[in-house]
RNA sequence: GGUCCUAUCGUCUAGGGGUUAGGACAUCUCCCUUUCACGGAGGAAACAGGGGUUCAAUUCCCCUUAGGACUACCA
């Protein structure tokens, strides 16, 4: 296998979108399944929409999934920079080379009398209105204008754009690697502007150059980029790159759970699950945007989650570590239509991992959120807990609040279940219950139910007819785990404390 | 509107010219049980429609429909 090189270009215009890592984590696996190279390069060429911060989170994001590079902004490698803001002054001679093979030229046309221009041409009926080989002839540019007067205004430091001159007539084939051959007529293009007249390249003009300088062999994007890579196609032709063209593969797109479109930001908002890796505060409005990893989702899970929206391994496994994933991952098993986004899934995943996750990891988490509140246990206890506990929890984060009876007297008792399940029958076994244990030397959860059971049998009730008022009394709530379990965990001077609280 | 992409259970998907169309999540029923959960067993649930091609189409082709993306001096 050819090792690749590839890259994540996000722009740094606010959180990472989960769609925006699903992105990553395929080039991430494509690139170490290969042996290859993970670059991440920040597209941040357009300086209005610069957010600050917006950096740090995809970095801390990527981490936090386990995504690692190979070359970035952050570590350095030996195509830097990785910032397109830096590498600024690179662009200037490939538009020139462009504008002096003819496949470029220079426009001065104000954004109003771009304005103009589409509104001409939508009172004319055309279509499709666009800045092209026909309505070129139109406007301001080196094409219509005489080259001394062309000279003149470039001298005279007039604003101006380098657009790409798109033929008139000309078949753009992409082969990609997901879709297949998509053949665009060259007539339905724009001539998409390459650089600013902020003297900074667009997206088109700087991402075709940096993959060229990177050596990137493989481009693999969202699927909204698909109607601008026949334009990437031509710009690789004309620059004379077309051998080192790399591949591309557009993704589908992860899309809202309900409802038609594409997954938003809003989205999460409104059903009340994260649509970003970790939480974003946006300094601007003040509003946060919750994060799987702030809403108790375990990055293995988040992982796990994100890979099969869109790829599969073609067998009926779906647990995979981020090894497995590199393992079995290839650019042939990803699907060609979006995905809903099923936050279901995900949460049963978290579940998955959380039964996964060791009783002592999952005890050092519960000693250190207790320790919040000012409780501690012995590890061992808490081991026992996490023990009991962990296939009843969804999140980590629910195991503190799970967990409360384990190290607070019940202050009160769910009202309906003590109306419903405590009677003299339950009054008559928990008194007996509590004397028999009090002299129980070996507080074992095999003797503790052993009693309860005499007790019962003696006087002829059944056990199952008290055991939710025993547990109401020990824990105050009605559902948890073996309630022997519990109060051998809990100790016997705690036990004889809680019995004595409701006989 | 135009260009392009897409179409198997509610969701993620496997499959592929002849199958009882498979799995998982969710859902329902039952079992286990001191409750809830876990676990186990089972159920319901899909090839968008119409034309071709073919002995045979859900699978290949075309059209329709539906959905999506793009349509900036944003990426």
């Amino acid at each position: 296998m050819t090792p690749v090189r590839v890259r994540f270009a996000p722009s740094p215009t606010g959180p990472l979108h989960i769609g925006g890592v699903r992105t990553a984590l395929y080039n991430y696996l494509l690139a170490k399944k290969t042996g290859g190279t993970m670059i991440l390069r920040i597209e941040d060429t357009d300086q209005t929409r610069f957010v600050p911060g917006a950096e740090e989170y995809i970095k801390e994001a990527l981490e936090w999934i386990g995504i690692t590079l190979d070359e970035s902004p952050w570590h350095g490698g030996p195509h830097a920079p990785y910032r397109q803001s830096e590498r600024k002054p690179m662009y200037m001679q490939y538009a020139m080379q462009l504008l002096e093979s003819g496949n470029a030229y220079y426009a001065f046309d104000t954004s109003e009398e771009l304005d103009e221009m589409r509104t001409r041409l939508e009172a004319a009926k055309v279509p499709d209105p666009k800045y092209n080989s026909i309505s070129r002839m139109e406007m301001k540019n080196s094409i219509t204008m005489p080259e001394d007067e062309v000279k003149a205004w470039l001298e005279a430091g007039k604003p101006y754009v380098i657009r790409l001159k798109v033929p008139r007539k000309e078949e753009v084939r992409i082969n990609d690697l997901i879709r297949g051959w998509v053949m665009v007529h060259s007539s339905t293009l724009d001539d998409k502007v390459l650089m600013k007249s902020d003297g900074m390249p667009t997206y088109h003009l700087a991402n075709v150059v940096d993959d060229y300088l990177m050596k990137i062999t493989h481009v693999i994007r969202g699927e909204e980029w698909l109607p601008s890579a026949p334009t990437h196609v031509l710009l690789y032709k004309f620059l004379g790159w077309e051998t080192s063209m790399p591949q591309f593969a557009h993704l589908p797109l992860l899309l809202k759970p309900d409802g038609n479109g594409k997954l938003s930001k809003r989205d999460g908002d409104m059903g009340g699950y994260p649509v970003f890796p970790i939480e974003w505060n946006d300094k601007a409005t003040g509003a946060v945007f919750m994060g799987f990893r702030e809403s108790g989702y375990l990055p293995e899970a988040t992982l796990n989650f994100l890979s099969l929206l869109g790829w599969n391994p073609g067998t009926q496994e779906e647990i995979f570590s981020m090894e497995k994933l590199i393992e079995t991952f290839t650019v042939e098993r990803i699907g060609k239509s979006g995905s809903k986004f099923d936050i279901q899934k995900a949460k049963w995943f978290n579940q998955e991992y959380l039964k996964m996750m060791p009783n002592e990891t999952m005890a050092a988490f519960l000693a250190a959120e207790l320790k919040k509140k000012g409780v501690e246990l012995e590890s061992s206890k808490l081991v026992r807990i996490c023990a009991l506990l962990k296939e009843r929890v969804m999140f980590l984060k629910d195991l503190p609040n799970e967990a409360t009876y384990f190290y607070q007297t019940p202050t009160s008792y769910d009202a309906e279940l003590w109306a419903a399940k405590w009677n003299d029958e339950a009054k008559l076994v928990a008194t007996e219950w509590k004397k028999a244990l009090e002299t129980e030397t070996n507080f074992v959860a095999e003797q503790i139910k052993h009693h309860i059971h005499d007790i019962t049998e003696k006087n002829g009730i059944k056990m199952g007819k008290v055991m939710q008022a025993m547990r109401l009394a020990m824990t105050g709530v009605g559902a948890g785990p073996d309630l022997m379990q519990i109060i051998e965990i809990i100790g016997k001077v705690e036990t004889l404390k809680r019995l004595g609280n409701v006989v």
